[in-house]
This record gives structure tokens, sequence and C-alpha cells, in this order.
DNA sequence: TGTACATCAGTGAACGCGCGTTCACTGATGTAC
DNA sequence: TGTACATCAGTGAACGCGCGTTCACTGATGTAC
């Protein structure tokens, strides 16, 4: 048994090591030949994998909006019992929760113009984190989501309450949610977010 | 009057060069180089006015604020005598207006990273625009913004609103959005935006 | 069981490129006398 | 009005660096017979 020559699945390596990467330098700074060190491999490597920086950076997105849509998943057969406005209030809150706790996967995630969006695993697996969205709002609301005007603006105005809530948490632009301590933002969070998701 | 040697206003020169530069390249291939060419300079010209890209950048989201908040106040002063609510309104179509305008520098504001938030100038701007969003919400709901916890957790959840709607048709990760034409958006941010602003 | 061969993943040296930074300089401007 | 001088904004050549990319290579694996 030689160990290192063939990795085994560096593939999959590379993307955790450009995660991590992507946590701590940004996009800015993001390399390829970071990525391969971290990795453990030589700096041509990734090419063999993913191409260019682009190609990884897209895989990576398309990985985390299945990983995104995996805990939306399990929030919500966690509450299968509750109301539908209170299951979407349980997505959203977990909407927020994904975006805090993968900071730099989520900006990645809605950058508008590093990752490829033509490409097909991206697109499919981000559309379908979208349509859990849209289905849990359609609940909530007793309206097909996306049939009609109206139900299209409900999920339009859902989304966009969570989305800036997120990122202006990550951007660290609202100082007195800052200051909440992790109890007290958990609340907060749901608070802001009833004042959506509980609409009828 | 030999024309040439200075400049004049090269930091104000730069400034406008460096949108645009951001604009066409985003963030990621900023360079200075890039800019004191627009600006029709010597590449070591930037240092003198800026220091670094990110001094450069600094200077150029307090410009954003600036500008931001100058636009808002135009448009609540265009609206004087209408209800609180509806002003709050209006003041949420003209924070995603501005987006819309200026995509690249409305990203730039509200990137955690890039700009340096310890920087006076920028810090003053940002919180300005704050406080105009934050009054705005304390007429309309009757209520001390910031004194009390339910009126932060009113402009949290009204800055956030207007904020994801911004950040979700720039990424035009709304496809339904990304269809109407200008007429129907115009009218389809309004009505998103009452469904907080006008909530009592 | 063994041998030969094709395939593929990863190597490492080499390359050219554009970047930020430095630095001695030079041209323009303002001020003192 | 003229002269001398200090200050300052912008120049342009030079540098070192890290990047992505290329390419001939090599080590491991799988398959055919």
């Amino acid at each position: 048994m030689s160990n290192t020559y063939h990795h085994g699945d560096l593939r999959r390596a590379l993307l955790v090591a450009a995660e991590a990467e992507l946590a701590e330098k940004g996009t800015e700074r993001f390399t390829l030949r970071a990525c391969a060190k971290r990795a453990g491999v030589s700096h041509a490597a990734p090419a063999h994998h993913f191409g260019d920086v682009e190609g990884l950076l897209s895989a990576l997105a398309a990985d985390g909006f299945r990983r995104f849509a995996e805990m939306a998943s399990e929030r919500l057969q966690a509450c299968a019992d509750a109301s539908p406005p209170k299951r979407l209030n349980v997505l959203g809150v977990g909407y927020v929760d994904f975006a805090r706790a993968n900071p730099a996967l989520f900006k990645l995630m809605f950058a508008s113009d590093i990752p490829d969006f033509d490409d097909k695993e991206l697109r499919s697996a981000a559309e379908a984190s979208f349509s859990q969205l849209a289905a849990a709002v359609g609940d909530a609301t007793g309206t097909d989501p996306l049939a009609s005007h109206d139900g299209q603006l409900r999920v339009a105005t859902m989304w966009s309450m969570v989305h800036g809530l997120s990122h202006l948490i990550l951007a660290r632009r609202m100082r007195f949610l800052n200051e909440r301590d992790e109890t007290e933002l958990q609340a907060d969070i749901a608070a802001i977010i009833s004042a959506v998701a509980l609409v009828r």
C-alpha cells in the first residue's frame, strides 16, 4: 500500500481546502496555488479536476446549495407537525443560520460574478433550494407561490427579508445586532422574520 | 497655461476611474494600475492620494454613502407632505433604486472585508445614511426607533427587506423579477417593500 | 498466477505576465523678499 | 516686477513577487490475456 501518489479523493479535498481558503482570505486573495498547497498537492493538480479558478468556485457554490437544501429539509422535517406559517419561519431562521455558519460559502453562493451560473450542476442545485423556499411560502399562504403574481411577490418578500438579514449580519452593519449575545440574537432573528413569515 | 503636469483634481478623477473600473471588472480584478491608466496618469500616482488599494476603495465607499444620503434626502423632501408610512416606502424604493443604479458601488459599500471600516470618514458617512433610515422608520411607527428593543427590530426588519431585495436583484437570482420590464419592476419593488413599510 | 499494456492522477521545472512598491527625478506652483 | 527657493504632484524605470499555465515526466491502477 503506497500511500501518496494517488490522492484518492482529491476533488473532495480541494473543495474542502477551497472553502477554508475562501473563509481565511476572501474571494480577492483566493488562489489555486494556495488551495493546492492546503490540500498537500502540487500546484498544477487542481487543473486536472476543475480546469480553472472559476470551475473550482462553481463546484464549491453548487456544493453549498446542496448543503443548504439538506439543512433546510432536516429542519422542516423536525417541525413537520407545526403550522405552515411556523414552518416558514423555521425555514427562514435556517437560512440565516446557514449564512452565519458558512459566511464565505454563503457570499460565494450569491456573488453575481464569480461562479459560472451557466454551470448545469450549480444551476440545478440553486433552483432546488429556491423551490424549497417557494413551497414553504405557498404552504404558509395557501396559494400556489409561483403561478400568480401575488404569490411571486410573497416569495420575493420572504426571500429578500432573510437574505438581507443574513447579509447585513455578516457584513456587521447592524450594530445593535452585533452586540447581542447568541441567545438574544436567535430570538431577534426569529422575531424579525416573523414580521413577514406570519403575514396572512 | 501648461495643461498637464499637475492634474488639478486627480483625487476626484481617480475616484471616478475607480468606480468605472469596479463596475467593469469587479473587486477581484480591481487594480491601482488600471485606475491610474483610466485617469490618464502614471501608475505610481495613486499612491500619493490614497496610499494603497484599500485606501482608494474606502474613500470610494465613503463617497457612495454620501451620495446615497443625498439621494435619500431629495426623495424624502419631494414627498414631505405624504404620510410617514408612505415616506418610509419612498425611502425604501430609493434604497433599491440606488443599488440598481450603482451596482458596483453598492456592493462595495456593503462588502464586509474590502473597505477599511475604521476609516473615520467612511464610518461617519455610513452612519449618517443609517440614521436617515432609522428616523423614517421611527416616524412611520411613532416610536423612537433606537431607544427600544422593539424599535430596533423594526429598523432591522425594514433595512433587511430593502437590502435583501437590492442584493437579490443585482445578483439576478430572482428570475421572475428579472423578466419584468422597468415599469412592472418598479411597481413590484414598491409592493414588496410595502409588506414591511406599512405594517403598524 | 503472472505479464504486458493502456489509462489516468499528480509532479515539478519553466515560462511569461501584471501587479504593487520604491526611488531618484522633474515640472509646476506659491511665497518671501 | 523680478528672483530665489521650498513645496508638492506626478513621472518612469526598475525591482521582486506570486500568479496561472504549460508540458514532458512518472508513479499507481485496472484490465486483457
